[in-house]
DNA sequence: TTGACAAATGGAGACGACCTCCATATTTTA
DNA sequence: TAAAATATGGAGGTCGTCTCCATTTGTCAA
């Protein structure tokens, strides 16, 4: 998949550039409005660079949050790996509602990336739905959620947290959305 | 709020021609993806027409989905007026996956007008979250949901529904969130 | 070191979407 | 019917995005 390019001396030195400016800026919360190729004046390349290194907007955030988004996994992993799977469930998804509202620009990346409709879904993307995918397996084969359901659902609740970034009371309706789906994964009352 | 103006004869034509335009396009799905300039070609208006009746896409698209919207909304309050709180919430939600089901375009629209970053949400939309806040109130009088959740968690679950709307198996895990949402709706277990 | 080849650069300018402006046309009013 | 008010349309300005290619920089073998 990742094919290995033995990248010249400049050219990582350039990507590195793009990706320390993109990084500044992340952090500032501009990052969605200043111009594309605005990130090539500040890290003080070309615009044809910046072309090369990330094609798209959505492919440069990914990689400023490469490294946040395998962080996640790993946590996610780790979670698994001392937790009774439930509690690493609900423990990994508080801990992103965590991050979201921690870094801004994150809970934008995430969905902007998984709303992508360029099909391809990016790799960051790609690997936290495997993350959480791992955690609801693990919970239902210990028997504590329901056998009815999947991870995407649960993914589709995290997508609506991250692209409900900006309502006005977004913190505690994004920690009641995860209380929601967290008690609705248990066993259904029997009086349905 | 809507300030009533007496619109010219030929004003209110090229108005219904460029919604009737915009609602064929709608159907067809491509309502997102045509230049929005086209819109007034198509209609055979100029784009000068356009922009003073339509100010932006969102507006277009709150026009076309005006309708539907305020269907939605009746529809919130008869089955309030008619069935127990918390069948009616249920009802309600379902039929709302329904309906972006059936209508492409509308989930594709409600996550437009809900993620409008331009601080004032339109009319529709505003509309609808009142028509969510009521029937989680009237389920709550009733006892039937517990006390600690308000309606902006399940706007939010929408938003998500909405957002994701090209997700492989969107309709299944659609129909996942909202059970999800109903089932944590309810007075959670008392093992917690 | 040097020559030759490959890899990477940068920025002018093409492109395309969005939106404004105003001379002209249509409707309404008196 | 004439004047005033209202609306039209589309040429063209503006602003991001992205491409292209002549030039520069790095690599490697001799």
């Amino acid at each position: 998949m990742t094919a290995d390019k033995p990248l010249r001396a400049d050219a990582r030195r350039k990507r590195e550039a793009l990706l320390a400016t993109a990084r500044e800026v992340f952090d500032a919360g501009g990052f969605f409005d200043l111009r594309f190729d605005d990130f090539a004046r500040l890290a003080g390349v070309g615009t044809g660079t910046l072309y090369r290194h990330f094609p798209t907007r959505e492919a440069l955030a990914e990689a400023v949050y490469h490294g946040e988004v395998a962080a996640l996994c790993d946590r996610a992993r780790q979670l698994q790996a001392t937790l009774p799977a439930a509690e690493a469930l609900a423990t990994f998804l508080r801990g992103m509602v965590d991050h979201m509202d921690a870094h801004e620009g994150l809970a934008r990346t995430l969905s902007t990336l998984m709303a992508d409709r360029s099909g391809a879904l990016a790799e960051g993307s790609r690997a936290l739905e495997q993350a959480v995918t791992d955690l609801v397996a693990a919970a239902l084969q210990e028997g504590a959620v329901r056998d009815d359901m999947d991870a995407g659902a649960v993914m589709m609740a995290l997508h609506g947290i991250g692209a409900a970034h900006d309502r006005p009371n977004w913190r505690a309706e994004a920690d009641d959305v995860i209380t929601l789906v967290l008690d609705g994964l248990r066993r259904p009352h029997s009086d349905g």
